[in-house]
This record gives C-alpha cells, sequence and structure tokens, in this order.
RNA sequence: GGUGAGGUUCCCGAGCGGUCAAAGGGGGCAGACUGUAAAUCUGUUGGCAACGCCUUCGGAGGUUCGAUCCCUCCCCUCACCA
C-alpha cells in the first residue's frame, strides 16, 4: 500500500501542465499563481489524504477507428490510477464525437454517424484494454446525460463562460488571426466536455495537455454547479516518429494495431535524437530505469532504443509478439535476411503469360503481387534499382511440399540468402519459369509468389 | 440575400489560348551514405503491353484548328455586410 505521498510522486510523474508548454498558455490569464502543477498537486494531495478511492475519467471521441499509442498516454495514466486501487472511467464521447473535432481541421470527420461512432467505440475500448483492465474499469457514453439536456440547460451553462474567456483559446485565436472559419458550434464543444465532468462526478480528469482547455470548462462548470471542481492531471503528446506531432495525416504514427514487427521496426527506426522523448513518454519502465537507460543512451542509442521497442511492443503484443519484433528486425534490417515468416509462408499465386518471344512482364508481376500501386511505378523502381527477384527453385520447392521445406528454412538455415539466387531485373521483360519466387520492393518489402505462366 | 475572393494533380501553391501531365515547395517512394535511423545528396512521383497513346486542372455547356487558361449557367468554399 502506497502513502498518499508515495501515489502523488507516481501519479505526476511525466505529467506535462499547459502552461509548462511554451506557447501553448502564454497568454492565458488564469493560471493559478505557483503555476497548475503546484495546484492540481496540492489538491491531488489532499484528496489521497481523505484515504477513499478516487473515480478518475478520461474522455475520447470514437471518431477515428483506429489509436496510435500517442492516444494511448493518457491511458497509461489512467492505468496508473488503476493499479494505485481508484476507481477509473473510460468514457466514451458518442456524442461529443457526434458534433465532430473541435480543431476543425478536417471536414470529413464531422460526417460520422452515431452507428458509426458506436462502431468505432467498440474498437477504441479493445485497444485501450490492451493496456487497462477491463474488469475494473467502468465504460460510460456521454450522450446518457448528454442527449437528455433541453436548450434551457445550455443557456444556464453558457452562462458560466464569460465570452472573452471562450474566444482566448489559442487554436480559436490563430484561427481568427488567420481568417479561418470558426463556427459557433465549436465553442459549444467545451461545454459538452465540462457537462461530463459534472455527470459522472470524477474527482480527477486525466488527458494529454492539449485538453486543458475543455477540462477547465469541466471545473467552471462543476463550481457553478455546487460541485467539487475536479483536478486536471494531463500529459505530453508524443511525437511521430519523424519529430513531428503524431499524427496520421502525416503518416508517423505507431498504431495499437500494427503487427509485433511493423511496431518494433518502427520505433527502431526513429531518430537518435528522439530517444530520450520516447523512453520517457511511450514506455513503462520505472522511474530508476528510465533515468539508468537515458544515462546509456549517449554511447550506445541503438541498445536503449532496442529496450524501448520492446517494450512497446510488449504492451500490445505479449512478451511473445515483442520477442518476433526483435527478431525479424535482426534478420530483415540488420542482417539483411529475406524474413520467411509463417503468415508469408502461403505464396500469391500469380498468372501471366509468356510474349511471343518467351517472356513475362516484370512489371506486371509486381503489380499482382501487391507490391507496387501501377505498373509504371513499378518501371520507374526497375530503373532506379528498386526491385529484386529471387528465384527459389535451388530449395526443391514444389508446390505440395512448401509448408515443409519453408518451415525447415525458417528454422535450419542460418544464412537463408544462399538458398536464393537473386536475378538481376535488366528489362522490363525477361524469361522466367513457372515457380517459387521472392520479390522484394525497397529494404523492407517483401512477398513470395508462385508464379504460374501461361503460354 | 448583397458584395468581394476563390475551387489546379496526395497536400500547399504557380500557371491565365498552343512549347502543360501542368513551375516551386511539402509529403511519399527508391538509390547512395550508416549502427537501424535521422540529417545530407541523387532520382522519381496520373495511367498504359510506352520514343507513342489515353485520362486529368469543381460540374455542365459554348467560342476556337486548339482550352487549365476566354464566355454562359450551375454547385461548393471563404471573407465582409445584411
Amino acid at each position: 500500500m502506497h502513502s498518499p505521498e508515495q501515489q502523488l510522486f507516481l501519479l505526476m510523474y511525466g505529467t506535462k501542465f499547459a502552461d509548462e508548454d511554451e506557447d501553448f498558455l502564454k497568454n492565458s490569464e488564469d493560471i493559478p499563481k505557483g503555476g497548475l502543477r503546484e495546484q492540481m498537486s496540492k489538491d491531488l494531495l489532499a484528496r489521497l489524504k481523505e484515504g477513499k478511492p478516487l473515480r478518475v475519467y478520461l474522455g475520447v471521441d470514437p471518431t477515428k477507428i483506429s489509436l496510435h499509442i500517442g492516444h494511448l498516454l493518457p491511458v497509461l495514466k489512467l492505468k496508473t490510477f488503476q493499479e494505485l486501487g481508484h476507481q477509473v472511467v473510460f468514457l466514451i464521447g458518442d456524442y461529443t464525437g457526434l458534433i465532430g473535432d473541435p480543431s476543425g481541421q478536417s471536414r470529413e470527420r464531422q460526417q460520422f454517424t452515431h452507428e458509426d461512432l458506436m462502431e468505432n467505440a467498440k474498437g477504441y475500448t479493445d485497444q485501450a484494454f490492451k493496456v487497462l483492465d477491463p474488469e475494473k474499469t467502468e465504460i460510460r457514453f456521454n450522450g446518457e446525460w448528454l442527449s437528455r439536456l433541453q436548450f434551457k440547460d445550455l443557456v444556464k451553462i453558457a452562462s458560466y463562460f464569460p465570452l472573452k474567456q471562450i474566444i482566448a483559446r489559442r487554436d480559436f485565436q490563430e484561427r481568427m488571426e488567420k481568417g479561418v472559419s470558426l463556427r459557433f458550434h465549436e465553442t459549444l464543444y467545451a461545454l459538452m466536455q465540462g457537462y461530463d465532468a459534472y455527470a459522472l462526478e470524477c474527482d480527477v480528469q486525466v488527458g494529454a495537455y492539449d485538453q486543458h482547455f475543455n477540462m477547465l470548462a469541466g471545473r467552471i462548470i462543476q463550481e457553478n454547479m455546487g460541485q467539487k471542481p475536479h483536478i486536471m492531471l494531463t500529459v505530453p503528446l508524443l511525437m511521430g516518429t519523424d519529430g513531428r506531432k503524431m499524427s496520421k495525416s502525416f503518416g508517423n504514427t505507431i498504431n495499437v494495431l500494427d503487427s509485433p514487427s511493423d511496431m518494433y521496426a518502427k520505433v527502431m527506426r526513429i531518430s537518435d535524437s528522439f530517444i530520450s522523448h520516447y523512453l520517457d513518454l511511450a514506455t513503462d519502465f520505472s522511474i530508476e530505469e528510465k533515468e539508468n537507460l537515458k544515462k546509456r543512451i549517449e554511447q550506445d542509442p541503438m541498445g536503449v532504443k532496442k529496450r524501448i521497442a520492446f517494450n512497446v511492443t510488449q504492451r500490445y503484443h505479449k512478451i511473445e509478439g515483442a520477442e518476433e519484433g526483435e527478431r525479424r528486425f535482426r534478420e530483415s534490417s540488420q542482417e539483411r535476411q529475406i524474413p520467411l515468416d509463417i503468415e508469408n509462408a502461403e505464396p500469391l499465386e500469380i498468372n501471366e503469360d509468356y510474349d511471343k518471344d518467351q517472356n513475362l512482364y516484370i512489371p506486371g508481376i509486381f503489380l499482382k503481387a501487391e507490391l507496387v500501386e501501377s505498373a509504371s511505378i513499378a518501371r520507374t523502381l526497375i530503373k532506379q534499382n528498386g526491385l529484386k527477384i529471387y528465384d527459389m527453385q535451388m530449395t526443391n520447392l514444389t508446390y505440395d511440399n512448401r509448408h515443409i521445406l519453408l518451415k525447415e528454412l525458417r528454422e535450419n538455415v542460418t544464412d537463408k540468402r544462399k538458398e536464393y539466387k537473386e536475378i538481376i531485373i535488366q528489362d522490363i521483360r525477361m524469361n522466367l519459369r513457372e515457380g517459387f519466387y521472392i520479390l522484394q520492393k525497397g529494404k523492407h518489402n517483401f512477398r513470395m509468389i508462385y508464379l504460374k505462366c501461361r503460354k
């Protein structure tokens, strides 16, 4: 059992508050003196000292289908609460999601129907339960209370907010300065999320620090409606694999549903300069372990990165997944072997026609193998040496004994490359026999095919 | 509803009668370099059985030998005013 002080330390570790961002809150007037961290620590400690389990919630709008590991940083914080014996609530914003993303960046997000959202919500909880204990987690939907609100309620709630405060938000300010559209309904978003806090009557709300204003709205509503305002506990935003904000539109995400080897490899490919950031945010090493690893970054960046990759992969894919990811990274990236895993052990059957000179059209084969999007792309890649073909004839593979031989290959042969003969692509048309081949695009994309040739 | 500005290839953004599959940047992909990377440099980035052919510049028509560029109508976005 942890003392309130010990709990406070664990809970505050790795948090980031809105006033600690260089420019997120710089012009805001209503930061408590001493800063949010001091204020929230004080409040949290006081509640911990009451000795009762706290109610803690995290709200998410199910407006996307897949989550990336950055989305789960607040979930990790929620897990810490759960492990300390507090009651956690996972709130699905089926109503806030209906309004759309208040950042207003993209229009398509506003087109979700309630059915879409409920569908996504299922995936969300599945993904969140890779971290949280489902038995001990309460799941709620904000439609439960938001659907019952009447206009007169909204009028009352809205009256708690000076307009100046609403439009002081940085994202609103920026958009008004730039002349980007800002619609009135977007200002309601904070009220809706704020009302969730009131309806749930929780002690703490967890979220990323960019949620500051929405969480603050919760406190304002709670205070006005005679409730004790909740504590805001915010965590940093995880940067993407390229150092920008992690976001699907940048293609720099590590997704919760990525395969073990993808996940491991993506972590391994982050820039060395981000190692410390990922170590702090993405892993669940103990605090001491993190400090130790940080000292090693300088002399052994790759080793530390491997520990991080393993830790992250393990969380979402168990230890077996992490081991698989590690093995595949070593084989395909470091030793440059051709991966021969069970998932691509079943070759794709491809039918091609010989032309009159007994040749096959190579771009067509890569296209059918789904390694390239068009034959044109295949052509340019051939010119740039981006495509390779390995002939597997020497392994005595037949279509019927393929499973056995592939298994042997995978398990017993140390340098698998010896088992293949690389065919140098000299032309877009080449004479190939019917049989098994491995196609490669770039460094990491492979596909095994069984080529069937017709006259 | 009024006034003004716009809708261009994945994104941003030039083009303003033929030389435009459309500058430039970003992103993507590939190659070199490396400890995987990042950074950097290079190439590439509509499709096709490919020195050519086909489909693209909000939509529908029209003028022209020819239209992304001109005209007409329509749809949509944005700003200001109502």
